[in-house]
DNA sequence: GTATTTTTATACTGTGCAGTATATTATATT
DNA sequence: AATATAATATACTGCACAGTATAAAAATAC
């Protein structure tokens, strides 16, 4: 219990003996689960090795923790979104898209589904704003396809009565029925299969 | 509170003050609205306008009368599936489906989203026998779907090299993704659109 | 070495939960 | 009318929950 991690000298006091990405990462595992409020706190704790004073003094309290554990989920398990949009064409982007979706929900690595779509639904009306939250973000997510796919029609990547707003909301609705498949058992294998059948909207 | 409402004589002892469908109705609202767990024995017995000794005379316990209450759904709003598949085309049935499943997941008069799917999301693993059940449930609406569209194959309905097992799996994951963007607030119109561009998948 | 500061360990608090015990009320039977 | 039976109303039980108070431990500052 002394092993004050690469810590900026000058912090006194008692150091921390945990890491916070790294219990972040545990805190996060239990939420994509279990959802927020299935998540109790003994849970939590237990998955990440602290104590509850500790928890609370790192992140606030449980909602302060979620938060966290969100931003941790955009920016490891989600990352890919932000790659797959980069593709050069609109096709290609929205392929990478569903598949990366596939292999992030159905990986046997990590909790099957999503983290965004279950916790969301698995959120009674005390939790109003962390469903509100979830909403937002999840609403961000298709704005930045259709935002995607806006350009791409400009650039002629896409016929010129192809709709963007409805195409993105089509392919995020088909990422979360995937979600909802995923945790409830399908395989890689299977959603592959339904990506592809998905495709066959794309707008020739 | 001496109503009696046409119950078979020869009943001794009190008369419930109640219908049983009528609170088994009001029920489904609450579960409905907020999932197994988030639904407590004071928002059921608040709206169904019972006491919770009745609850429990009538239903046996909280997943009794969730059970019941799944009977209930599936006989009402639910119903339309049946007759969906009873269209003389695969092509007329799954458009009746989706079309049907839109106005049933964003009617205004009842919560948004779907039972199940909201039910088997928001779910602890405290309630496992619940989330078993819920995905028999949904797994069964896929498999008659899928007969549907074996029977199609085999009438020449469908062209010989359509996948009917890959289809069913596809439309029920475009339903369950709108049921999450109707939880989340999604409009009919919104979803009419992406049962539209949904159907573009249909096998010529 | 002593004081100060921060984290940690343990145990607690109040609240909401599902389910139940007890007594009362309303009906049918006799 | 008296009795048996079933439903209701009220209040309770034990438990799990999020959050916290208190004190001990581990580091820096002087």
């Amino acid at each position: 219990m002394s092993v004050n991690k690469g810590r900026p000298a000058g912090r006194r006091g008692r150091p921390r003996a945990f890491d916070v990405e790294e219990v972040l990462d545990r805190a996060l595992q239990v939420f994509w689960r279990k959802g927020y409020e299935g998540a109790s706190l003994d849970d939590l704790t237990g998955a990440m090795g602290i104590s509850r004073p500790s928890l609370y003094a790192a992140f606030g309290d449980k909602e302060g923790l979620f938060r966290k554990a969100l931003d941790h989920y955009a920016d490891g398990p989600l990352s890919f979104t932000r790659e797959a949009l980069k593709e050069p064409t609109a096709r290609a982007a929205v392929e990478r898209l569903l598949l990366g979706a596939v292999k992030m929900q159905a990986d046997p690595d990590t909790p099957p589904g999503c983290l965004m779509v279950h916790g969301a639904l698995a959120c009674g009306e005390g939790a109003d704003s962390i469903r509100q939250e979830l909403n937002s973000r999840r609403a961000a997510y298709e704005a930045d396809l259709r935002r995607r796919l806006v350009r791409a029609k400009a650039e002629g990547d896409l016929p010129p009565d192809a709709n963007p707003a409805d195409l993105a909301r089509y392919f995020v609705t088909v990422v979360r029925g995937m979600a909802v498949e995923a945790a409830g058992g399908a395989s890689s294998h299977q959603l592959r299969r339904v990506v592809r059948l998905a495709l066959r909207a794309w707008p020739e």
